[in-house]
DNA sequence: GGCCAGGCCCCAG
DNA sequence: CTGGGGCATGGC
C-alpha cells in the first residue's frame, strides 16, 4: 500500500550507501559499470524495465508486511517507520560495501562519500560525464598504503590494503550462517562487529544483522534499555535502519 | 582552533 | 574478555 512505494531520497541517503549523488530532483550513481540516473516520479517504471535495478532496490521484499509487524512495538518504532516511509534496504555489491564501511569508521558520512568518490576517480573506469565506476579488487591490486594516505584515507589505509588482498573471502559468505560469516569478515583488518554487520546487511541482505554504531547505542539505551535485536526479529536489520535514521536526523529525545 | 565523525586495533589488567 | 587510548583527516 502506501509504504510499499519506495522513497528514493530516504533510501539513498539514510546511511546505507555512499555511491549516490543528488542534483536537483535527479539521483545518480555508477552501478554495474553504467551511469544510473533516477527521479522519484519515474523510479518505479525504470525498475520494472530493468531486472538489475529491480533487485538493487529490493522491490520484491514485502515491506508492508514487515512494517505491520514492527509497528506493533513500543515507542518510537511507529514514529520511526512513519518518518522513514518508503525506506528500502538496497542490495549492493558486497565489495563496494566492504570498502565503504571500512572507510566509515571514525568518519563522517560526508567525508566517506568523498573518499568513495576519490577511489572511483583514481582507480575506477570512466563511464562518461565525468563519472567513474567504483574500482574492482583487480583495479586496486597493488595499490599501496602511501598512495591511499595521499588521497586522505588516513589510518584506514592499511585496512583497505588488507581488504584488497582478502577480497576473495566475499565469495563464500553467502552460504554461511550469520555468525560464521561475521567471523570470516572480521579476519579482514579494520572489520569489526559493526562494519561486518553492515556488510552482511547491505551486501548480503541478512535481516538478522543489527549494526550497533554510536547512534544505535544511544537509541537503544534511550528507548529499549533492557532489550536487544531479538525484540525486532525477524526484521532486526530493517528496525535498525529505521531507528538509526530517526535517531540521527530527529534526535534521541 | 578545538571537536567530532555509522570503530577498530592494540595493549593492559 | 573488558576497558580505554590512539588514530588521519577535514567539515563544522
Amino acid at each position: 500500500m502506501e509504504n510499499s512505494v519506495i522513497n528514493l531520497q530516504t533510501t539513498l541517503f539514510c546511511g546505507q550507501s555512499f555511491a549516490w549523488l543528488q542534483h536537483g530532483e535527479t539521483f545518480s550513481a555508477v552501478l554495474k559499470g553504467r551511469l544510473v540516473q533516477l527521479r522519484q516520479d519515474t523510479c518505479i517504471d525504470q525498475c520494472k524495465e530493468d531486472a538489475f535495478l529491480y533487485h538493487y532496490f529490493d522491490m520484491d521484499f514485502d515491506y508492508a508486511s514487515a512494517n505491520r509487524h514492527l509497528i506493533t512495538l513500543d515507542h518510537p518504532m511507529s514514529e520511526a517507520i512513519a518518518y522513514a516511509k518508503g525506506l528500502h534496504i538496497l542490495n549492493q555489491d558486497p565489495w563496494e560495501v566492504l570498502i565503504g564501511f571500512i572507510l566509515s569508521q571514525n568518519n563522517s558520512i560526508k567525508r566517506i562519500t568523498m573518499l568513495y568518490e576519490k577511489l572511483s576517480i583514481n582507480f575506477g573506469t570512466e563511464v562518461g560525464k565525468g563519472r567513474f565506476s567504483f574500482p574492482t579488487p583487480d583495479q586496486l591490486a597493488g595499490v599501496g598504503e602511501s598512495e591511499l594516505r595521499s588521497l586522505g584515507v588516513g589510518f584506514r589505509s592499511p585496512y583497505i590494503v588488507d581488504a584488497i588482498e582478502k577480497s576473495y573471502l566475499l565469495d563464500d559468505i553467502k552460504s554461511l550462517p550469520f555468525d560464521d560469516a561475521l567471523s570470516v569478515l572480521m579476519t579482514i583488518k579494520g572489520v569489526g562487529p559493526k562494519v561486518g554487520s553492515c556488510i552482511l546487511l547491505y551486501g548480503f541482505h541478512r535481516m538478522e544483522a543489527f549494526p550497533m554504531d554510536t547512534w544505535m547505542k544511544k537509541a537503544m539505551a534511550r528507548w529499549y534499555p533492557t532489550q536487544d535485536s531479538a525484540l525486532f526479529s525477524p526484521y532486526a536489520a530493517l528496525a535498525q535502519q529505521y531507528l538509526f535514521h530517526y535517531a540521527r536526523t530527529v534526535g534521541c529525545e
